[in-house]
DNA sequence: CATACTGTAATCAATTCAGTTTCAGTTTGT
DNA sequence: ACAAACTGAAACTGAATTGATTACAGTATG
């Protein structure tokens, strides 16, 4: 269900709110992602669900996280987004009547999830503060 | 450039060359992958180029492979396609004022890079010969 | 009770994706 | 020579997706 741009918008996300024990607004982390509050609620609400960040309603209310920046690993926001495969399947299923053709979408998805599984090995070895940091000092040595 | 949907799409047609050494016309391809044939010639044309494919006009015409599917690995035709990043960035280039932002894409980019090079070391141990073989014995066992 | 937030539904425009039509060019068999 | 069976490519279409935006209801705070 979640597109693919969702994926980087919550990591950057996170990322802000690494910087700050008392998060931020939506509005606020919306215009350091550059896009629109409600939409980024939106995402945001995904990550609510799973438990990495906890959100307050009303005045001085926003989003801040639940646990350390060093705790959660990219791999897990991976997860939690439900992510659409890497490798797409064939848009119409294939033709049954083809030997090659039916047995397709089995061989196809045991690679596809092969594939993934690689994806989520790799996001599992860097943490929310691995991106902080990372984007921090990248932004001040393009200076 | 190439979409999501090319990528199997691409296996497929290879397994289908792969099992008859005179190849295949375009539409006989497209009603097995289920697609136009006029869509699939404007994936195949990829093939052709990298040259895992040839390609012969006028009556009889058609494709077939260039070399043994052994010798074909799923990683190549990945590469062959330019497939868009399994990682997408942000659609809105992040805000330069802020500090996490600025650094964002230098950072992203690099963990999309490493993603994509676990795809391809994955999508390395296959060739296009395991595909067919594969999908023709999940084809009878499904039966 | 005004302010500053979140939550959510609904709508919109732009883009993308694949399907389709059409036609020009090419090779082969008769 | 010509008809048949192909590929190549441009152009158009419809559907789906994506993200932006508006609007409004709900909620906590001072």
């Amino acid at each position: 269900m979640a597109a693919s741009g969702w994926f980087s918008m919550s990591v950057h996300a996170l990322a802000l709110l690494a910087q700050n024990r008392d998060g931020y607004s939506s509005s606020f982390i919306a215009s350091s992602v550059n896009t629109h509050a409600v939409f980024l609620r939106r995402v945001l609400k995904r990550l609510v669900e799973v438990g990495f960040i906890e959100t307050r309603e009303g005045r001085d209310g926003g989003y801040r996280l639940t646990k350390p920046s060093e705790d959660i690993r990219l791999s897990e926001v991976y997860k939690a987004l439900e992510m659409d495969r890497a490798l797409a399947p064939s848009p119409a299923a294939p033709n049954p009547m083809c030997p090659v053709g039916s047995g397709m979408p089995t061989v196809f998805d045991a690679i596809a999830l092969e594939v993934e599984q690689a994806i989520l090995e790799t996001l599992r070895r860097y943490t929310v503060a691995d991106v902080a940091e990372g984007a921090v000092s990248a932004g001040i040595l393009s200076k």
